[in-house]
DNA sequence: CTTCAAGCTCAGGTTACCTCA
DNA sequence: GTTGAGGTAACCTGAGCTTGA
C-alpha cells in the first residue's frame, strides 16, 4: 500500500464530505466572535470563573457531596449569569419549557442541595419555574432529549457544528431548550464525531499496519534468500561465462546483479535488485 | 503601542444518570 | 430484582482569543 493509498482513504471521511467535522475552528470561530458580540446582552454578563473555582475546591475536598454540590455550584456560579438569562429567555419563550435542564432538577434533589447551602431563594426560584414540569416525580437530573429535538440539532450540526450565540439563540428557542443546553450538545457532539473519526482512523491504521507487517515480513524472507545465495555462490556462478544464460525478458546476464548502465554510474541503481537464476527460478520473470 | 484583567468559547476529560441486555 | 456496559447530558479545567480600560 502506497502513501497515495493512504491519503485516499477514510483519513479524511469525516472531514470534508458529509460536512460533519470542520477543521480546527479556532480561527474560524473566533473570527465569527467580534460581530457576535452585538448579542452581548443576550448573555448578561456571568461570574463564572470566581465562583466556579471556589466550589471547585469544596467539590474536591468533599467528595460525598459532589452531587449536591455540583449541581449547586452550577446553579451558583451561573446564578446571575442562568437565572437571569433563564428569565430573559423565559421573557422570549413565553413560557419555560417541558425538556429545559432546569425542568431535569426534581424537587428532591433540589431539597437536598437546600439542606446543603445557603442560597435557598435561588434553588427555590428554580424549583418553583421547574416543578410543574416534573411532575413524573422521578429523580432525574439529566434531561432527555427527545427524538424531535435530536433530529434537529443533528441537522443543525451538519450544517456547522460550531454555533454562534445568534444561531445559539435561535436553535435554543426552536428546541424549547436553554441556549447552555445547546452549546453543551453540541460540544458534545463534536467531541463523539472526533472520537469516532478516531476509532475509524485508528481501524485503518491497524489495517495498515497488518499489510506493512506482511509485506515487511516477506522482504526480510527474500532477504535472506538472497543473502544466502551471496553466501554459497550457486553452482551457475562457477560455470564458465559461455554458460551464464540471457534472462529471457530483458536480455540481461542472470547471476552478477549488476545492471547495464551500472557500469556507467556506479551510483546509479536498480529499482529493484534484479537476479535471475535459472536453476532456482527457471521460469521467473524480472 | 503595550499591558492586563475580564469574559467568552472551545477541547479534552470526567461525572453521574439512564437504559438495556 | 440486580448488575454491568454503553450512551450521553452536564460539568470542570485549562488554553486561546477578543475587548476595553
Amino acid at each position: 500500500m502506497g502513501f497515495e493509498d493512504l491519503c485516499n482513504t477514510g483519513l479524511g471521511l469525516g472531514l470534508g464530505s458529509q460536512g460533519m467535522l470542520e477543521p480546527p475552528l479556532k480561527s474560524d470561530h473566533q473570527r465569527e466572535k467580534k460581530p457576535c458580540l452585538k448579542f452581548d446582552h443576550l448573555f448578561p454578563p456571568s461570574s463564572t470563573s470566581a465562583a466556579t473555582r471556589t466550589v471547585t475546591t469544596a467539590r474536591s475536598l468533599e467528595p460525598s457531596l459532589k452531587l449536591g454540590l455540583s449541581d449547586k455550584a452550577y446553579q451558583a456560579s451561573r446564578k446571575i449569569d442562568v437565572n437571569k438569562a433563564y428569565e430573559e429567555s423565559a421573557d422570549v419563550y413565553g413560557q419555560s419549557s417541558p425538556h429545559s435542564a432546569v425542568s431535569s432538577f426534581s424537587n428532591a434533589s433540589i431539597k437536598r442541595e437546600r439542606d446543603l447551602v445557603s442560597e435557598e431563594i435561588e434553588v427555590e426560584r428554580v424549583s418553583s419555574r421547574v416543578s410543574d414540569e416534573d411532575d413524573e416525580g422521578s429523580a432525574r437530573k439529566k434531561l432527555r432529549l427527545t427524538k424531535e429535538q435530536s433530529v434537529l440539532l443533528e441537522d443543525s450540526f451538519k450544517e456547522h457544528s460550531t454555533l454562534n450565540p445568534k444561531q445559539k439563540q435561535a436553535l435554543a428557542k426552536q428546541l424549547n431548550l436553554r441556549p447552555r443546553q445547546v452549546e453543551v450538545w453540541f460540544q458534545n457532539r463534536r467531541a463523539r464525531t472526533k472520537l469516532k473519526k478516531t476509532e475509524v482512523d485508528c481501524e485503518f491504521l491497524k489495517n495498515c499496519c497488518e499489510k506493512l507487517t506482511g509485506e515487511n515480513r516477506r522482504l526480510q524472507k527474500e532477504l535472506q534468500e538472497l543473502k544466502a545465495l551471496k553466501l554459497s555462490p550457486p553452482l551457475y556462478m562457477q560455470l564458465p561465462a559461455a554458460t551464464l544464460t540471457m534472462c529471457p525478458s530483458c536480455e540481461r546476464i542472470g547471476g552478477t546483479g549488476i545492471s547495464d548502465n551500472s557500469s556507467k554510474s556506479p551510483f546509479t541503481m536498480a529499482p529493484k535488485p534484479h537476479f535471475y537464476n535459472p536453476f532456482t527460478h527457471p521460469s521467473a520473470a524480472c
